[in-house]
DNA sequence: TAGTAGTGACTAACATTTGCCCACAAATG
């Protein structure tokens, strides 16, 4: 049986051996478009395909449907192994060589019988290269190069975690340079995508020849890939490519908004302007048939201009946005101004490192009016795990520090319960029953087989006394999959139980996932952004989750961290009590 | 290929910068 990421990845695969093919653009961005639909399904597709709704999904007609039947039932794709046939699937690869696209690909493949990275290298080295049309000693280098670097550091995408500071300190270097009016992080990451594949930053200024050379010459460049008057790019020595873009502060919203994306997103906004005689670029709207630049300086004048209401970057990404603009009903996605709480975090009772009452100060300082210590319970030994007997003294810590700490905050003692290999639970009822806020969690055994790991989730999720499942697949950015849970069967089950599932903000984890977290949005669940903090310095994180419940349209009052804590404790009661009553 | 209109055919994705070779491919959102 095959899953999301194996279609999608086929059919991005496809997709790309069609572009090698020289086929017509409309065919390849169809499996583009339906490898990005499949990928970011947030439902399986074997469920769909069982209701018989694949067609439903946008990109999906009855061409691709069929294909996608036939992967279901059969584990593989005709379509693929004829084209295979004529355009060996190793060709993929060279794609990934800066500087080789789609055409140059097809002609040293045509040319040199070059199918394989080994037989470029070996084509380039013998000087090979160069005689080709439209080739010569210096895009053989350039290649010979780029092939060097894809060895060095891989084409990955970088977890946002990673990307986020580095992007900030090289931000705030250009803007101590004369001349330098406003500066932004653009791109993936000012979308807040849960990787990046490259760093993207603006900055406005009317001279742009001196940013260039400071930004050019950073001691962390590696190399330069490209540089121009306006636009210049270079890897770092960490393999990361940082891409700049300097225009004057005038067009800073036109310029914001293109470098922003995402390129579907962009490519929508451009559609609408061209029905108003108007063709939109970096710099300005511009008039089909005349003259007369319209500039905009923020993006909210673009919005404007196309009759939209202004649109926030982590929702562009042509999920529907634009038609819910259109519509006026695009959701008022949760702030991070409305966070009061964070049900997630650890002391030096377990692996934490500070204690109760610093973690609590911390929170306080920071704007939180409650939070839930919640350390690893009694199985999970590697993490000082609580034996019950040390779980009761902790009660008396937390209850001294909230009588220290007075009315204004207050401390729930909770738990992050581990759900063990065999399904069962760390605590008994009877122990979770006195805590304020159960968490269940999964940290082993997550290889186990679907139904197997999905089964322990789910008894959890009906056990009465479990308020929040945490980082519910347990998976790790950007190497570690996590549980092949059935999200279908875990999703219902929350919003059958009124079980919170948490975003987990640590930038490594972002568990919900975006996709999820919209699904989970629809289906009325709630959901909870915690830091999981083990340090003060961990509550920073929390912008990582609530971008990511942003990009899955969560609004405030999805977020139980928005809500004040006698509605909180009032629905961890009535919902604890239905759960009994369904179980008895 | 998807979508729409209508049962086979037609239309449909924007707009730029850079490098390098000499008219275009690749890369960017």
């Amino acid at each position: 049986m095959m899953n999301n990421r194996e279609i999608a990845d086929l059919f991005e695969r496809v997709s790309q051996m069609l572009s090698i093919r020289g086929d017509v653009v409309h065919r390849v961005l169809a499996y583009q478009k339906a490898a990005e639909a499949i990928r970011d399904l947030g439902r399986d597709v074997n469920q769909v395909y069982a209701e018989g709704g694949l067609t439903e999904i946008p990109g999906i007609g009855k061409t691709l449907a069929d294909k996608i039947e036939e992967m279901l039932t059969t584990g593989k794709l005709e379509f693929y192994e004829r084209l295979s046939q004529e355009i060996p699937p190793t060709l993929v690869d060279l794609l990934r060589v800066e500087g080789l696209g789609p055409k140059r690909v097809k002609q040293v493949y045509e040319t040199l019988g070059v199918t394989t990275l080994d037989e470029l290298t070996a084509v380039a080295q013998a000087g090979k290269l160069k005689d080709l049309p439209r080739m010569g000693a210096k895009s053989e280098q350039r290649l010979l190069a780029a092939i060097a670097a894809l060895a060095k550091h891989g084409d990955d995408r970088t977890p946002i975690g990673e990307a986020w500071p580095v992007a900030q300190a090289i931000l705030a270097e250009l803007q101590t340079l004369p001349g330098v009016t406003k500066t932004a992080v653009a791109g993936s990451l000012r979308r807040m995508r849960e990787t990046i594949g490259d760093i993207d930053l603006l900055v406005a200024a009317d001279d742009a020849e001196p940013i260039m050379e400071h930004f050019c010459t950073m001691p962390q460049v590696e190399r330069i890939s490209g540089r121009g008057p306006t636009k210049s790019s270079v890897i770092l020595l960490n393999g990361m490519q940082v891409d700049l873009r300097v225009l004057p502060a005038a067009r800073w919203g036109t310029l914001l908004s293109y470098f922003t994306g995402s390129k579907n997103h962009n490519v929508r906004l451009r559609e609408l302007a061209l029905k108003q005689g108007l063709s939109l670029n970096e710099h300005a709207f511009t008039p089909v048939n005349g003259e007369g630049e319209i500039l905009c300086d923020t993006e909210e004048a673009i919005y404007a201009q196309l009759g939209l209401p202004y649109i926030a970057p982590t929702l562009r990404e042509d999920r529907g946005e634009i038609e819910a603009a259109l519509a006026g009903k695009l959701p008022q996605i949760i702030q991070q101004a409305a966070i009061i709480s964070d049900l997630h975090m650890h002391t030096t009772w377990s692996d934490g490192k500070m204690t109760i009452l610093e973690m609590a100060r911390a929170a306080q300082a920071s704007g939180l009016q409650h939070i839930a210590i919640t350390d690893h319970s009694v199985s999970l030994g590697i993490a000082n795990g609580l034996s019950i007997e040390r779980l009761w003294q902790q009660a008396e810590e937390i209850q001294a520090a909230n009588a220290e700490l007075g009315p204004d905050f207050r401390i729930l003692h909770g738990t992050e319960m581990e759900i063990k290999a065999d399904g069962t639970l760390d605590y008994p009822d009877d122990v979770l029953a006195q805590l304020d806020f159960v968490i269940a969690s999964l940290h082993t055994s997550l290889s186990q087989p679907q139904e197997q790991v999905t089964d322990r989730l789910l008894n959890a999720i009906w056990n009465p006394h479990v308020d929040m499942i945490a980082h519910p697949t347990g998976r790790l950015l950007p190497d570690r999959a996590g549980a092949n849970l059935d999200m279908d069967m875990v999703l219902e089950s929350a919003a059958a139980t009124g079980t919170i599932l948490e975003i987990n903000a640590n930038p490594h984890r972002l568990d919900l996932r975006d996709s999820h977290v919209r699904r989970a949005v629809d289906l009325g669940i709630k959901l909870a952004i915690n830091t999981d903090a083990h340090h003060i310095a961990h509550f920073e994180l929390r912008h990582y989750g609530v971008a990511t419940a942003q990009r899955g349209w969560a609004t405030a009052e999805s977020i139980i961290n928005t809500w004040p804590l006698d509605k909180l404790l009032a629905y961890l009661r009535r919902n604890n009590q239905g759960k009994e009553m369904a179980a008895s």
